[in-house]
DNA sequence: TTTTGATATGCGCTTATGCGCATACTATCG
DNA sequence: CGATAGTATGCGCATAAGCGCATATCAAAA
């Protein structure tokens, strides 16, 4: 769990705009991200992989889908770094990612 | 000043490390922080450009010097994030930059 | 004005990142 | 089993990032 990596996988608008919508705390198949972050199939599941391996996200299959959402094991100072990402992307002057 | 910039700024070892070290408040010139950084001249010249472009330190020609600073008119959802990753930094387990 | 110290920058190179396309893999359904 | 839906991945390509080297710039000092 390193921070750079974290840094990094946030730093990507599609990324970001995941981890937005993956942050309500429920699961997420890739067909949904895709189509409500307007991304291909390949681009959508190679970011999520970036996600998972920088420890953000975990999946889980579920029949011919895999969900993904949030890791419930993610360290707080990981979480308090990403809270004050999302509020940052929330405020006036800042362009939706 | 876009999120996924200071992000991207942020996700690079010696430029996270001269954050850490600009955060005191202080000023600091390149020649210091490419040795505190074991950096070459360019390479850190550089890494402040970045962190410059994306508008979390300005600098100041002193002299023979470029002392580089904390923008001080930074958004207070920024230095939240800054505030957050270098607490992350901080933790064992977490290796510097 | 020449020299010296500090910093920025053009250039070329190497590596990393992001992408689409096609295809493989996995699981359901008929 | 064959067809279908969802997802991952190998491959090639284009672009960006990071680096060192040499050189330009800028200001003080001799």
């Amino acid at each position: 769990m390193s921070v750079t990596r974290v840094l990094s996988a946030l730093a990507e608008p599609v990324r970001l705009s995941a981890i937005r919508i993956i942050w309500d705390g429920g699961e997420h198949c890739v067909c949904e991200l895709m189509q409500r972050l307007n991304a291909t199939q390949s681009r959508m599941s190679r970011h999520m992989g970036v996600l998972k391996a920088a420890g953000l996200v975990v999946d889980r299959r579920d029949a011919q889908w895999v969900r993904y959402r949030r890791n419930p094991d993610l360290p707080q100072d990981i979480v308090r770094i990403v809270d004050a990402v999302l509020a940052a992307m929330d405020k006036p002057g800042k362009i939706a990612a």
